[in-house]
DNA sequence: TTCTTAATTTGATATCTATCTAATTAGATA
DNA sequence: TATCTAATTAGATAGATATCAAATTAAGAA
């Protein structure tokens, strides 16, 4: 129950080959390769309706391959080359998504002992003071996000309301204990470093 | 409709994102990353039945990713990382791909539109309120300019006024637009700074 | 031949998502 | 203020496909 969670690479690597395995998106980012465009202007080359575009573009914006401006009330989106290149270099790691039999987390005897101390089913009765003891919770309610997901600070909050009220500070404990990243009010679990 | 062509470089990312925008895939390449394996055993690693299996090993080698040895009645799959590496390479090509594929056939499909929106014959029916087609616009009516001629106000009103009656807005637009430029009343079309 | 085992193919189903229209938001303009 | 325009969001739908069970094929072995 407290356990399981895939590959930390292969969740990333397949987050990427999901974005680019659609033939619109493609041709996004053929359109932004030169010049940055508006909504309007890429839904008119490749004859889609804007929302329809608005749709890619978010996805591509949530995996930080495009930024965006706006001038006016138009936003002007333009190709981010890193993300390519790091994932065009991992794409040759393929060593790294051999499965590890047992890549889930192993909680230690006393870590249970804390766990089950603190919590009440999923809720958590509270706070630990102990920055050891915080930590041991703040592992758990990592667990709760998709590591392939990106999330919306509303997203967050509510996710973490679910286990206690006070998601502000558990949010910022998650950041600050570098489990979680920020950017652009856009949160991901971050890559475990071992 | 040019759009349609297929651009060789888009097809073939985009069949290779596909085959690997899959997890099962993703994995099964993890699982022949060492060794070559049979299918069945590789069901059993993944938690899948073998048709599953064999569905997966198909697609993955349709696209040459992998190849096939038999012995006996067990099949046995191993990686070929060539194809891997050929489009680690092409990812990096993104920009090329955008390049071929014609750029300014497109945008001049673009720009066609918003003209023959926004003209009757030569006559404007309306200055566009977006800016972006409005550019348009005025760079259609600078071409009315011949880029050796100096001209005085009156006759840039004159030609102006040919296609729209507001030629007191247009012509401030065209200097505001950097596309004419004007000295002592002497008005005269700016180089074009690509 | 008949049986057994591994793999594939077929067919059905459930999930996912690209796309659209309609509604909403937010800037800019009049 | 009200109005326009660009973009996003919401909701609905259609098409694609990952998965499985059942049927079929293929290659030994008895």
């Amino acid at each position: 129950m407290f356990l399981f969670m895939a590959n930390a690479h292969l969740a990333n690597m397949l987050a990427f080959f999901k974005a680019l395995s659609d033939e619109s998106r493609l041709k996004i980012i053929g359109t932004l390769a030169n010049s940055e465009r508006s909504v309007e202007e890429i839904a008119t080359l490749l004859d889609l309706k804007a929302p329809t575009v608005s749709h890619h573009l978010a996805k591509l914006k949530a995996l930080d391959l495009l930024s965006m401006r706006t001038e006016g009330t138009t936003h002007l989106y333009r190709l981010n080359m890193e993300p390519l290149r790091a994932l065009s270099k991992q794409m040759l790691a393929v060593e790294a998504l051999a499965i590890e039999e047992d890549d889930t987390i192993h909680y230690e005897a006393w870590e249970l002992k804390i766990l089950t101390d603190f919590f009440e089913g999923e809720r958590l009765k509270e706070i630990p003071a102990s920055r050891k003891k915080r930590e041991v919770v703040l592992r758990w309610l990592a667990e709760k996000f998709d590591r392939e997901k990106r999330y919306s600070e509303k997203e967050i909050n509510s996710i973490i309301g679910r286990h206690h009220p006070d998601f502000a500070t558990l949010r910022r404990e998650l950041i600050g204990g570098a489990l979680m990243e920020r950017k652009d009010g856009i949160y991901w679990r971050k890559e475990a470093q071992n």
